[in-house]
DNA sequence: AAGGAACCCATGATTTCCCATAAAGTGGTG
DNA sequence: CACCACTTTATGGGAAATCATGGGTTCCTT
């Protein structure tokens, strides 16, 4: 499967829709229909969304655990409950439920980061504020001591 | 099988009546007469429901047993005795029997929670309280430790 | 007859769908 | 390399369908 690349900012408009970029779209096109799953980020401030089919690993993470067991309840609701699939418009643009966009401070504007097999949205401030740190501390995470 | 997601709030109208989700039913469109068996939680205050062909699990674990043994009825009872099984009207409502809907104190107003192959029906305080306490308990579940 | 339950219809609000347009990118051609 | 035609992308807005909800009527049960 191709993976999602870069960075991209698109305008969330009055009806809370906002365009998903093309380079994204591009990589799933071979799925016509593809839905996408949008959870809060366990780590961060962000909204991750996901490709459905690429969900299914947390959904067996979760289906892993008894149904009597207290972690898979707590579990279930992060990747169920307060998740939510949504479905491309015929113009490319998703939905972004109220309480997501709550949560990552979405307003006016949405700052999307390719992830490889699934993408972030941030604030855009947030977001360039996530990816400036993490470059800033990537060198020494990769070599074991900071750029010159 | 498509997968139940999100929480939804309604409301309990004077006749007892709610409305299921679209959000739900439209998950299981396909059968067109789906029934639902309603059932306390065995963990929490709240109401499990259960699209009647992934109940088929529960009912399998009874008849697992033999008659006389004494989980036998134990389990007979919270699968069947304490269960009710609902259809939906024209609507798209159902009716929460009266001693399901004492247990989890339910008044005019319930929230559902997806949960995958399921879903709960709580009253709403006790439900955001729920998904709340949940998901702040995931990242440790997840990843071993609290987020930062 | 009274009570509740199933059924039917009505309605405002929301959401979904569809069309329009402007901006930006793409490629071809002289 | 400048210009133009065409495609794709991002965005806006209005029409149509769906949803949640209320209420009335009929029918069965007790």
């Amino acid at each position: 499967m191709k993976r999602l690349f870069g960075a991209h900012e698109n305008k969330l408009d009055a009806k809370g829709r906002v365009s998903v970029p093309a380079a994204f779209r591009n990589v799933w096109k071979a799925t016509p229909e593809m839905t996408l799953v949008l959870r809060p980020s366990l780590l961060d401030g962000c909204v991750e969304a996901w490709p459905l089919p690429d969900y299914a690993k947390f959904q067996a993470k979760v289906d892993a655990l008894a149904e009597t067991d207290p972690e898979h309840y707590a579990l279930a609701s992060v990747v169920y409950s307060q998740a939510a699939e949504v479905e491309l418009d015929a113009q490319g643009r998703i939905m972004i439920p109220a309480h997501l966009a709550a949560r990552a401070q979405l307003v006016d504007a949405v700052y999307f980061l390719g992830r490889g097999d699934h993408f972030h949205i941030w604030a855009p401030e947030a977001g360039r504020a996530f990816l400036a740190a993490s470059c800033a501390a990537a060198p020494k995470i990769a070599f074991g001591a900071p750029a010159p």
